[in-house]
DNA sequence: ATTATTTTGTTGTAAATGCAACAAAATTTT
DNA sequence: AAAATTTTGTTGCATTTACAACAAAATAAT
């Protein structure tokens, strides 16, 4: 069987790092544009559902919104008919980096597909979808204290 | 253009995420195991060619190996010939937990991998190795200081 | 041969990460 | 309706992560 997950991790981890350091210039530190960007594309999202899109653990989100927060980037705003959530938005300050949070992405997708055709592009996309419906429900079930057979 | 890195963070978050709990049993704490189990099968390699292999920054790859030492799983050796460097190599210790560590990652590539074809498995293989390879140019660029123009 | 550069390793410091444990609101079960 | 469970959010604590800065050995350039 191939091994799929090495590259996986090899890709996360080198764009990830790449991330990191060119979004210093806008006053991120390491992992708040994954939650920028996406409080930019579902506002109103609470932090809880955000964990679960960057599959990160939830506290972790929840420092990393505060910070953002503070910092000015987003802002929180409790909802009418439930008390317990905070729907989260993204502020001009927020919505001014944005656009350049998403170059970089698209810039780094680009490079990761050079020499790709556009239909092993497509592929590899939908390859990935299937790989990534496979894992979360794992993620799910271990991160909710069950135990994996094998 | 199809957005392939999104889906390859959340792939490799929610596995590492899954490894980080599952390893707890064997006393190998936040990524140790990556580590762990690239000694054990390139005897011999030095540190800083770990961290070329993970993508991880240098300084992190050695306190996680510094860790692996005091923890008994591996050792440091002096190389004859060249006196800067530290040859690893796993103990007994960390050759009897190797096979813990392979058996999972054998089953989440499983798991990954479920509901495609063999020839689907080999594709989505061969078309990430060309992305890491695609990557690790820029991340050897970015973290030698230089700034991508884009 | 000497000088300059690269490679390899370390340590100080600041910050993110994630587990455990808690609390309160919302939802589901009885 | 009351009780049990799930959802959502927070804080304390220990640990990892990575940047900066340094040092020494090895290699390359002059």
């Amino acid at each position: 069987m191939k091994e799929i997950l090495r590259e996986i991790g090899m890709i996360a981890r080198a764009l990830d790092s790449i991330s990191n350091i060119e979004f210093k210039e806008f006053d991120l530190t390491k992992g708040q544009y994954l939650y920028l960007v996406r409080i930019c594309e579902n506002p109103g999202v609470i932090q809880e559902k955000l964990a679960e899109m960057i599959k990160v653990d939830r506290t972790t989100a929840a420092r990393a919104i505060q910070k953002l927060e503070t910092q000015g980037f987003i802002e929180k705003k409790d909802d009418l008919e439930n008390k317990k959530i905070k729907k989260l938005y993204p502020t001009n300050k927020g919505l001014e980096v944005y656009p350049f949070l998403k170059r970089e992405g698209d810039y780094s997708n680009k490079v990761a597909l050079t020499g790709f055709t556009h239909e092993e592009a497509e592929t590899i996309y939908n390859l990935l979808h299937r790989v990534r419906k496979n894992v979360e429900v794992d993620w799910e079930f271990v991160k909710k204290g069950n135990r994996r057979e094998y």
